[in-house]
DNA sequence: CATGAATGAGGCTTCATTCAT
DNA sequence: AATGAATGAAGCCTCATTCAT
């Protein structure tokens, strides 16, 4: 997207936009870090209060991620799709937060392992899939289609616990 | 991505690439349908030697998908992200093989649900995240680093039975 | 004409020049609009001053013309040229004060020909033949050389005279 | 025009225009030559059989040029403008046939104006308003329109005369 | 003779950026 | 703090031309 277009969207004039903005590198790290800095404080905040069980904490990310792809479409397609064009420092910045929503996710499915709750074989792979999964639901949730938002979200814990191999536990 | 880029990579002049499109749009049109021809041509052959069980067909699927995301990472993810920049048109061409790929997968888990096999609530998500994780497979994965391209396809099964609900059937 | 050499001409930038005209047929529509604009504010102040008799009004416009024609070669040539590159609804506009003067000279050779003061038997070609011989002085005609401005005026009375087939009125 | 153009309009393939043309400049100019001489060739036809009257001269060249410019429009259009983009030595080559036309047009009118026949002040300017008056029609003239050939013919006949002042003679 | 491939220069246009004010 | 002017690089594309065959 041009810096252009983007001025004229935001109904700023360009040279405006340079006072705040030294380039369009840094424009572009500013807007994908507010965008991933929002996506990560409703994350935290879902994981805060989902006490400590490794699916309650697995539900809360899938839920908190869902939420988020389906509700700020624009802002996630930008998130997933145009961090590649800054450069290596800009992208290092912004992976920081993502690696830890992938260590975070990976603690989760340890600990799902470890207390026998998640069975899967592939602890890697799953996560990958689950956010992959979850990703995807930018490219093609109608927020005013037939699907709830609480009916989406319930379908992908369904399918999550399918992907780590969610056992309940016998007592 | 720029012509002239492209025709660096391909290692021709620009001006020689316009001998045989007519412009960019045409250019990166017939790109993408070479791939998406291979690709699903790939699949076609796979589903024809796999018999005719859905877990067969389903495994067909994944395991051409992810070798085909795995070995071809360039057109993989120009296949799935630069069909946006063609006309509607083109668009519309190349979704027609892309809605067969759904179409079957659809098809192949209905079955595996009539049959008993899988017990999905969800088949349109299932099949939506059968096909997120596998086509993520092209943001990933390494064919240098340490996952056998079989290690993988085995890995990818394994998590699409488990999001298709997949369970073996007492006879 | 090409952008560059207008750029060249106007010793401005080419990039320069799209911060007032988005694009090249807007630029040569101004160009030519405000020639044609020019040339038309002419013949109006002639004609403004000329009494009401259809001989003077006919020198009022065949003096004009020649005039703008002698000492505005390149905008007349450019007018007379160029018109045809540019998209249908530009030179829709164009055309209106240009039909506007068709218009104008009509009337005057028909009001001269009611006062019989004009005789001609032809005078839809009488007006195309005053036009075409006043426009082909911008071909030809040289303002440093031997034919004053004056002189050439007064030569092209005389002609336009003979094509109406003006007969000075006996009282 | 581009080449290009002319090559498709021709049903030529490229390559083949340059077996016959050196290039761009050679092929318009050949274009060019071969109007003009078909042009100068009527003219000269016209004028062997006009007997030796300055009138039926003038009538014999006005003639020729207005049934050519009338029926071959494209050509005459050509011949009239694009000859500024050859490079001077095939202009000079071009304006030969051109200027033997000013020549003969100018002896016929002092031929008339010795002869008594024509009575204008301003020979040069009546020649150069009868060309460019006659040129004109290529502009404008629609064969398919109401106004036929011959009739077209007369009209210009008529104009011309007036403009070199023709007078009939008394014996 | 004739063809299709290839090319470099230049066409118009958009881009990100800088500058003067 | 904010604006509009200005710019050079690059974008896509067309051109006239050349070359190998």
């Amino acid at each position: 997207m041009s810096i252009r277009a983007i001025a004229k969207a935001a109904d700023v004039s360009m040279s405006a936009m340079y006072h705040y903005y030294p380039g369009k590198q840094e424009l572009l790290f500013a807007l994908l870090q507010d965008g991933i800095a929002d996506y990560h404080r409703i994350c935290r905040a879902a994981l805060d209060v989902a006490g400590d069980d490794p699916v309650a904490h697995l539900d809360a990310l899938v839920g908190a991620t869902v939420r988020y792809r389906a509700t700020h479409k624009v802002e996630s397609n930008l998130m997933l799709s145009e961090v590649r064009n800054l450069n290596e420092d800009f992208q290092a910045q912004l992976r920081e937060p993502q690696d830890a929503a992938t260590t975070t996710m990976t603690e989760i499915i340890s600990a799902g392992i470890r207390s026998g709750q998640f069975t899967t074989k592939y602890p890697d792979d799953a996560r990958r899939a689950v956010f992959a999964m979850c990703n995807s639901v930018a490219h093609w949730y109608d927020p005013s289609g037939p699907i709830s938002l609480d009916e989406l979200v319930t379908r992908y814990w369904e399918l999550a616990h399918a992907l780590v191999g969610y056992r309940e536990q016998a007592d």
